[in-house]
DNA sequence: CACTCATGTTGACATCGACAACATTGCGGT
DNA sequence: ACCGCAATGTTGTCGATGTCAACATGAGTG
């Protein structure tokens, strides 16, 4: 067999460290994520992390680029589920949105971590969640092809789409409504943007 | 005249800590928020905010907490202001949550930063957090009453309200939002919000 | 006037981010 | 097959930070 010395190299060290990172900010909350911890963990040496990320910040934009890439994926396959059942693929975006939140809180967090703040700083960071960003829009734009929405800049309508999903994520996630079912409270949170955003048959 | 020699004694230094704390976020961001950096720039030795704070944590959540004790001076504010005009005091208070925070961006990231997930910790930010949530769901119901808002139950309701109002104000300090004038972004948001609140005269 | 305790200071320690100098090895060109 | 280079890891170190313990000062009270 293999000896198992370690190697002197070791394969893939950015993949180990990207996981380990999740590992920890999930036990210990985004605090902890430190580069010395990570390597720690992975067990190389404690500068070996700046071969692969320039600084502290650097590997949590990239465990955030990770959360985007998730979120991504979930609400893609929420849209098609939606798509494929002939159901609301805004009510379905939104939803799953908030979903991903809860089931990846830590995640969350580190997406929209005060640290990022600037995301020029971060091109790859901005241009994932920009995609994420697009597919909203385009979600808006064929809800509204399909009459199912007002009319509208979609650009503005998806922000506020998003808007609305975004901080009721945040709210449960900071626990801002303790005594409260956050499925309830996301259920209320989409049907009033289900309202605001309907085509409005009657007067007013 | 008094002697300029510092007294061994600073007669108000929690509040002078506090003072400084809001100038350094709002001068370098909430990552320079460090207790040694807070006590230089009062003039007090490294270990002296311990006398005052238990921790680190503890000062963010001082600092958190008069970010809220100010946005709730500016929502009352603003309420009372559209109370005169007999404009609507629901949509004045999400203009001046979203004002308030294009205004003070430093302070709305420490209020909501990821440090102080658990509020269980901080009573005292979890209260004044808790007396603004009230403000709103009062609000609400003044609106409900007024026959201006939906049926249903307020807490909820406003917990819709809340979250788009806050996740606008995220997004948008957060720059995710690059090439787009804030405050369209805002009305737009608060316009959505209307409209998905607003009793609904027509058929559906 | 003396005592006491809150308030502030000094000194120390472990940890962290960051850098520089050095070690190892995979890989490509000859 | 060999050489050499550049990518990848390691060790050592520095300054800064959070935190604690031991000590100093003085404001207010009896």
């Amino acid at each position: 067999m293999r000896a198992r010395k370690q190697p002197y190299h070791h394969g893939d060290l950015r993949r180990s460290l990207l996981e380990a990172a999740l590992q920890l900010i999930d036990e210990q909350g985004v605090a902890a994520l430190t580069l010395r911890a990570v390597a720690r963990r992975v067990g190389v040496s404690h500068a070996a992390p700046y071969r692969h990320f320039n600084d502290r910040e650097s590997l949590v934009a990239a465990v955030a680029e990770e959360g985007f890439r998730g979120m991504l994926a979930a609400l893609q396959a929420a849209a098609e589920r939606a798509a494929r059942n002939k159901a609301d693929g805004l009510t379905a975006l939104g939803v799953a949105y908030v979903e991903y939140a809860l089931a990846h809180p830590s995640a969350l967090r580190v997406m929209f971590a005060t640290e990022l703040a600037d995301r020029a700083r971060y091109p790859a960071l901005a241009a994932v969640s920009s995609v994420t960003h697009d597919v909203l829009v385009q979600r808006v734009s064929e809800a509204q092809a399909a009459g199912r929405v007002v009319a509208g800049d979609p650009q503005e309508l998806a922000f506020a789409a998003w808007s609305m999903v975004h901080g009721c994520a945040m709210l449960l996630l900071d626990g801002q409504m303790p005594d409260a079912v956050p499925r309830d409270l996301a259920k209320a949170v989409t049907r009033c943007l289900e309202l605001g955003l309907a085509v409005r048959k009657g007067a007013k």
